[in-house]
DNA sequence: GTGTATGGCGCG
DNA sequence: AAAGCGCGCCATACAC
């Protein structure tokens, strides 16, 4: 069914409660999955009407996927005709595909296409009919794919995960001012005025100069920070903590002790509490599908970077509790899945892998196992870790044979892809030319070493690749999974119709954080329980989607609290 | 004044 | 011990 207005779709002088209202009318009656350019550009107002929609398709988002990626059939490097009405996608990489011919799609869904937000940078807005022949055009591609299935899936997560970023932006994190201000205190000192230092601070930093024998010294400059220590015989080449930490001079443990509150105070000290938190709320931009392998990203506030000393302040509202949850060990658990190597998903099976490595008799202490498996994911090559990765690949072949390849292929400057769909961008063309000068008859040494290593660089980027890409996939699976029963769960108590004046999330439970492998929902105490199972059940039915019945299980940390501080293991 | 590069450090 | 992936943000330094 398609929902246009008579002037042929757009509905430019729309009053946004009645976008809202007729949104939320067809909700009701046949549940559409909404075909909009860019998320971005409605699910913010309808959220502010208190709208939720269930599903959507976004173009952007699934176009930039498209348009990289090597599972689409015919990908070949020539022109495709994609609207120039739609923004490039922040994932979307230098491969054009060609679409095939005769496509043929029963696209189903609703339209529903309005005048969006215009901002001064936006291209035009597209009409109901583009917006059609575009989705239509998406369809085909995904059919044409490698695996159709596993590309749709991709595509409905992704568009999920951008429905989940608008509204964990509406909900907010809960967040008690006064925990975070006691926390400040305790560490800082009062707030200082303006343009003052915390009195713990200032003590510290008098105490430094006094150590290096320094009285004028700045230590908010690096440059001179690092010619007192040297002059004062600590013989370090930056000023980095893990340098200062070998050095055995009175000034290292204030100086230490200073640049931990001076991270604590600039990156969320009183002014992040006044920018950030409002009304007991901190309201995070995520950006869903934000970097190349798919993780999220955010812009502002530094949501994905919360301290651990800061997460007491993450506290549920009275009568509410916190339902944080994280899958442990995903990554290996994911390369064990993805590779089909039967040793490694026998070690995937329990709850500790490392410990099941070690059980093996394939290292010696579970310290080992973990800095042998990152060291394989991440392409370690020296130190511990670089030592150990051998061990792993004697033990797991499948698995190392897997990573090996991506790094192969990314060597060689070609891309590669994770296990629903999504492909690595190209090297970018300073790499190519690096790697063209020194395949020059008159290459210096020089010109072939940063042609090697920037090769190798590339290599490690795409090793990863798989690995981190397709867990981000079984995390916006898990989110959406859980997106999906908590709105069940709520209608099923009688939770809010799908318009509630604005309070969409005041009486049900609802998502307020994510993390790549981590989520908390914010729910009312007695639902706690059925939230908790809803969260695990969908993380079991994440395993299912992407790897069948595939050996490996993919447990959780749950936990059922006030705080997400006391949730902490 | 605005913009970019770098070091450093928080998170996964 | 400080390598080996993905990010964002802050402060300083230096460009224009």
């Amino acid at each position: 069914m398609e929902l246009l207005d008579p002037d042929g779709g757009i509905h430019r002088e729309l009053d946004p409660a009645h976008v809202a209202s007729e949104v939320a009318r067809l909700e009701a009656e046949v549940a559409p999955r909404w075909v909009w350019r860019d998320t971005r550009e409605w699910a913010p107002v309808l959220l502010d009407a208190g709208v939720r929609v269930a599903r959507c398709h976004d173009l952007r988002l699934c176009g930039a996927i498209l348009a990289s990626s090597t599972a689409v059939a015919g990908a070949r490097p020539v022109v495709r005709d994609r609207p120039d009405w739609l923004p490039v996608g922040p994932a979307e990489g230098a491969l054009e595909t060609t679409v095939p011919a005769a496509a043929s799609v029963d696209h189903g869904p609703a339209l529903f296409e309005v005048e969006p937000e215009a901002g001064p940078e936006r291209a035009a807005r597209p009409s109901a009919a583009e917006l059609v022949v575009e989705h239509d055009r998406q369809v085909a591609l995904a059919e044409a794919s490698d695996r159709p299935s596993a590309m749709r899936l991709l595509l409905a997560a992704e568009s999920a995960g951008a429905l989940i970023a608008a509204e964990l932006h509406a909900a907010g994190l809960p967040w008690r001012r006064s925990v975070h201000e006691r926390v400040l205190e305790e560490a800082l000192g009062p707030r200082p005025p303006v343009g003052r230092k915390p009195a713990r601070m200032d003590e510290l930093a008098a105490r430094v100069r006094r150590e290096l024998e320094a009285p004028s010294l700045r230590l908010d400059s690096h440059a001179d920070l690092l010619r007192a220590l040297r002059a004062a015989g600590i013989g370090v080449d930056s000023t980095a903590k893990w340098e200062l930490r070998e050095h055995e001079h009175p000034a290292v443990a204030p100086l230490l002790a200073y640049k931990r509150l001076a991270r604590l105070l600039s990156a969320n000290g009183w002014a992040w509490l006044d920018e950030w938190v409002v009304d007991e709320r901190f309201r995070a931009d995520y950006v869903a599908g934000g970097t190349a392998t798919g993780r999220w990203a955010t812009s502002g506030g530094g949501a994905l970077q919360l301290p651990k000393a800061v997460r007491a302040a993450v506290v549920a509202d009275p009568g509410w509790s916190l339902v944080v949850a994280d899958a442990s060990q995903l990554e290996p658990r994911v390369l064990a899945a993805l590779a089909r190597d039967p040793a490694m998903a026998a070690a995937g099976r329990g709850r500790d892998m490392y410990r099941s490595i070690v059980d093996a008799g394939v290292v010696a202490t579970r310290d080992e196992a973990k800095v042998a498996l990152l060291g394989a994911m991440y392409g370690a090559t020296t130190g511990d870790s670089g030592r150990l990765v051998p061990q792993l690949g004697r033990a797991y072949p499948r698995a190392m044979a897997l990573v090996d390849r991506a790094a192969r292929d990314g060597e060689s400057g070609r891309q590669v892809t994770t296990l629903l769909g999504r492909s690595s961008p190209l090297p970018p063309p300073s790499w190519h030319a690096a790697q063209a000068a020194a395949s020059q008859p008159d290459a210096t040494a020089i010109d072939e070493r940063r042609a090697r290593s920037s090769a190798r660089d590339w290599g490690r980027f795409t090793r990863n690749f798989v690995v981190q890409g397709t867990a981000a996939e079984w995390a916006l699976c898990w989110l959406a999974g859980v997106r999906t029963r908590l709105t069940a769960l709520s209608s099923a108590a009688g939770g809010p119709p799908a318009v509630a004046s604005g309070a969409v999330f005041e009486r049900a439970p609802h998502l307020v954080y994510f993390l790549h492998d981590e989520l908390i929902v914010h729910t009312p105490s007695e639902m706690a329980e059925a939230v908790a199972d809803a969260v695990r059940e969908s993380a079991a039915e994440a395993g299912r989607l992407l790897f069948g019945e595939a050996p490996v299980e993919f447990p959780l940390d749950l936990t059922v609290s006030e705080s997400y501080a006391s949730a902490e293991p």
